[in-house]
DNA sequence: AATTCGTGGTG
DNA sequence: TCACCAAGAAT
């Protein structure tokens, strides 16, 4: 379909950009020449998945400190990756970007799109991202924000999604005229800051070309996308500690939270008589703490903790009983760091589902930690 | 091609 | 409280 010309459309996001952009830590002084660090952008734009500016800005800080550059971060520990990863959430950017990392500093930093695509991690929005704003070619980087500015401009109804590769031809004439870094960010930043899912209308540098706006329909363009169904859990997160360490569940290659360590969880179970007495048969002290809610992408888990002390140290099969000095140091995620933070914590006295939660993981180790 | 990957902000 | 969703990619 015809699109009227992005060029001189889109003008006025120059402009606007150059007096109204936020600071952040990897962006170049000059956008009209290649950017210095291109590492830089590949780190930002991997962390920038799914994941707002404000929330990347400490991460990718520690981040260029402790990794700065390749070299270093593929010479890194998968341990000490994931400790600097953890609570940012999807992980497997953590290992896609050390595996990156890797091929860059063997074979050199890619310098086409086509190269850059090859490396682990990067898509067609990624790829795209850092080849305009390391190399400063006219490549179309088209996220959630690129697809709503365009869909509304042009008043494009339905999923924008559809109309990818018209959009990238038309916008790529846009980006060489007035900078492929400079109008790459301009789009982002105008969908992140004014062009937002309830726009602001008011203060928009296109108000006077969006089609969408001119005909009312800015609310409803692009339309909401249908949810993932997510699925509910109940468990009890264990942790347990005996004169060998604190029992723990080994980073998983794949899956929820990979590379991660994690407390042994078992499924919520039905309640067991006599709890408090068992539990000392077993030569355990045991308490609870208040649980919570913790929210997944597509998983909601009621979070029942214990904290358990043990004479012994069986084992468990595929747990670990790590030395509690090295407990601050393992990557977690929110819900492990949670109860990490909680283990001194006054409970409540042990119940009947809790110590039937302790027995399962004792007994049954790391197969009582079901894939979700 | 539909699912599966985290977490936090926002209205 | 809850829906929505954020500089998406891999399978």
């Amino acid at each position: 379909m015809p699109f009227a010309p992005a060029t001189a459309l889109l003008a006025p996001l120059a402009p606007w950009f150059d007096a109204r952009r936020r600071p952040m830590p990897w962006r170049a002084g000059d956008l009209d020449a290649p950017h210095p660090d291109p590492y830089a952008v590949l780190v930002s734009e991997i962390m920038l998945q799914q994941t707002q500016v404000a929330t990347v800005i400490p991460y990718f800080t520690r981040w260029m400190e402790r990794f700065p550059d390749a070299e270093a971060l593929a010479a890194a520990t998968e341990d000490e990756v994931h400790g600097l990863w953890a609570g940012l959430g999807y992980y497997r950017r953590a290992r896609n970007l050390q595996a990156a990392a890797r091929a860059i500093a063997g074979a050199g930093f890619p310098r086409t799109l086509e190269g850059l695509l090859e490396l682990p991690g990067l898509g067609p929005y990624t790829a795209a991202a850092v080849a305009a704003q390391a190399f400063q070619l006219p490549t179309p980087a088209l996220d959630g924000n690129a697809f709503r500015v365009a869909a509304r401009v042009l008043a494009l109804e339905g999923d924008p999604r559809r109309h990818a590769a018209a959009l990238r031809d038309w916008l790529a004439p846009a980006l060489a005229a007035h900078g492929p870094s400079r109008l790459t960010q301009a789009v982002m930043e105008l969908g992140a800051t004014v062009c937002t899912p309830v726009p602001r209308c008011a203060s928009c540098p296109l108000l006077g070309a969006c089609a969408a706006r001119a005909r009312g329909l800015q609310e409803r363009i692009p339309p909401v996308q249908p949810r993932a169904k997510v699925t509910e859990a109940e468990i009890h997160l264990a942790a347990i500690r005996s004169p060998r360490g604190w029992l723990l569940c080994p980073p998983a290659s794949r899956g929820l939270l990979a590379g991660l360590w994690s407390w042994p969880r078992a499924e919520a179970a039905p309640e067991l008589e006599g709890a408090a007495e068992a539990a000392s048969g077993y030569g355990l002290e045991a308490r609870e703490l208040p649980g919570w809610v913790q929210v997944y992408s597509h998983r909601r888990e009621t979070v029942r903790p214990i904290v358990a002390r043990m004479a012994s140290a069986p084992g468990a099969q595929g747990l670990e009983w790590v030395p509690g000095e090295r407990l601050p140091e393992l990557p977690m995620g929110r819900r492990d760091q949670k109860l990490r933070a909680a283990l001194d914590a006054p409970g409540t006295p042990l119940t009947g589902a809790g110590l039937a939660a302790l027995r399962t993981i004792l007994d049954e180790g790391v197969s009582a930690n079901p894939r979700s």
